[in-house]
RNA sequence: GUGGGGGUAGCUCAGCAGGUUAGAGCUCCAGGUUGUGGCCCUGGUGGCCGCGGGUUCGAGUCCCGUCCCUCACCCCA
């Protein structure tokens, strides 16, 4: 190694070596594919915002927002943070850009870098990538149904199949006070049984008391008022009508009541698909309903529904899946028989791929022996020859690798036979 | 922040009743084939055995400390 210090990436980051990015590239074609297909347009937000903008929306009470997030001041002493989440700053966005104006209904996807300062397990990075969707201005319930198949068609057509789609409702301000109330009453008694992070959410956020992993509490919560029971009559109609559009949509789901999400924003539906071999972070995406937060971010009260879906966790999904496709460029390698050669096979190198035609050459000045060999760990499917008789005459010998044969052809000629795909 | 597992070659790992010059497979390089890849054969490059200290005649191996990675808890995508 040589020096004194090696660096390294910092702790929840990573590099992504050519092999993998080209696999997550592929994913994110297809994100971009459906996205447009389905009329979301594309936006991208800063790397950084007013640290007060995750405060506000997440809650200040959120792991997120108490110990997870990227704080740091700049010149001015403003308080900035690198984003933690999405939905915050693009609706920071929509109320800057004023899109209402532009249309009653705003249709937005993203797929951009997070930060959050976590300790780094299976499925969890510091610096992880999402992709999402918002859909801004509608409170009916096709297009809470709508946001749940984006998501559910985009994971197919990635080709995981192996995912279950949960879904609740943890209905609007008043269904959720009421129930609250009840579940507080519910738990009170039972407040030695449970955990210390539980007894203080009791206070807190009970509300995610429900969602705990621990056998014991959900055995005792097995009891408990279920929030499905204290949805008012709009609140159930919504509910029932996403739930029925989905089944129309032939998309599957499963009922979890016990399903409540982490950040504050919320309202009425919420949603989350798992997959079983990511590890203990099984969530893939999740998402849901929020009416109130555009108005507390200082917007004019608009209804919007949205998710976020993890770009890691889903290439580890896959993995477990399906065999990772091979991908095959057509290349062509230009070897170099004897240095006289060098130049004639830049030349030649470069037609080619002026031409389309992907092409590489060895610039180690190797053997022979050493260039075909490069050749065919390449893989390529064409090894072009040139030597001294070969420039002399004006000519390469043309092989094709997994036959072996071999012709001589006029060097002017290769790149239009090659593209032109004869041989 | 808490707990389990782990750091030996570019990669995957073996070696640990402490004992001479630290190993294998893969990769890479060269030769066997003086202008031709894959398969095969031969040889070679490449290691502060994470770091610091201690015990010992002797430490990759034992002890202490420390850093890092990893899985899990918490929470979340």
């Amino acid at each position: 190694m040589g020096s004194e210090q090696q660096f390294k990436s910092i702790k929840g980051t990573r590099d992504l070596l050519p092999e993998e990015s080209t696999r997550v590239r592929s994913v994110e074609t297809t994100i971009h594919d459906v996205m447009n297909r389905w009329g979301y347009g594309e936006i991208r937000t800063p790397a950084f915002e007013q640290t007060e903008l995750f405060t506000r929306s997440v809650g200040e009470e959120s792991d997120i927002v108490t110990k997870q997030m990227y704080t740091f001041s700049d010149q001015s002493g403003t308080s900035l943070t690198l984003k933690p989440e999405l939905t915050a700053p693009v609706m920071r966005a929509y109320i800057e850009h004023d899109m209402a104006r532009g249309g009653a209904l705003t249709k937005l996807y993203y797929i951009d870098d997070l930060f959050r300062q976590e300790r780094p397990q299976k499925g969890r990075l510091r610096q992880f990538r999402q992709f999402g969707a918002e859909a801004i201005g509608s409170p009916h319930p096709e297009q809470d149904a709508e946001i749940v198949a984006l998501v559910y068609t985009i994971l197919t057509e990635i080709g995981l199949d192996d995912i279950t789609l949960h879904i609740n409702s943890i209905g609007s301000d008043n269904s959720r006070n009421v129930f609250r109330h009840a579940l507080v009453e519910f738990l009170t008694p039972h407040k030695s049984d449970l955990s210390e992070t539980s007894q203080r959410r009791l206070q807190t956020n009970p509300l995610r008391i429900l969602d705990s992993k621990s056998e014991e509490e959900q055995k005792l919560l097995k009891n408990a008022p279920s929030i499905l029971d204290y949805l008012d009559d709009d609140d159930r109609a919504h509910y029932e009508d996403v739930k029925h559009f989905l089944e129309r949509m032939n998309i599957p789901f499963a009922e979890n009541k016990m399903m409540v999400r982490g950040l504050d924003y919320y309202t009425r539906t919420t949603f989350e698909i798992t997959s079983p071999n990511v590890g203990a972070q099984d969530a893939l995406c999740g998402g849901g309903r929020y009416d109130k937060l555009i108005e507390d971010l200082g917007g004019k009260q608009t209804p919007a529904v949205g998710f976020a879906a993890g770009i890691e966790r889903i290439m580890l999904a896959m993995e477990q899946g399906d065999e990772d496709s091979d991908q095959k460029a057509p290349r062509v390698y230009v070897v170099a028989a004897g240095d006289a050669a060098r130049n004639a096979v830049l030349k030649l190198t470069m037609d080619l791929r002026a031409e389309g035609i992907s092409a590489d050459f060895d610039s180690l000045r190797r053997s022979l022996k050493a260039q075909m060999r490069e050749a065919n760990r390449l893989s390529a499917s064409h090894a072009v020859i040139i030597g001294e008789k070969e420039l002399a005459a004006g000519t390469a010998q043309v092989k094709t690798l997994v036959s072996g044969e071999q012709d001589t052809w006029p060097l002017k000629e290769i790149s239009s036979n090659l593209s032109s795909g004869q041989v």
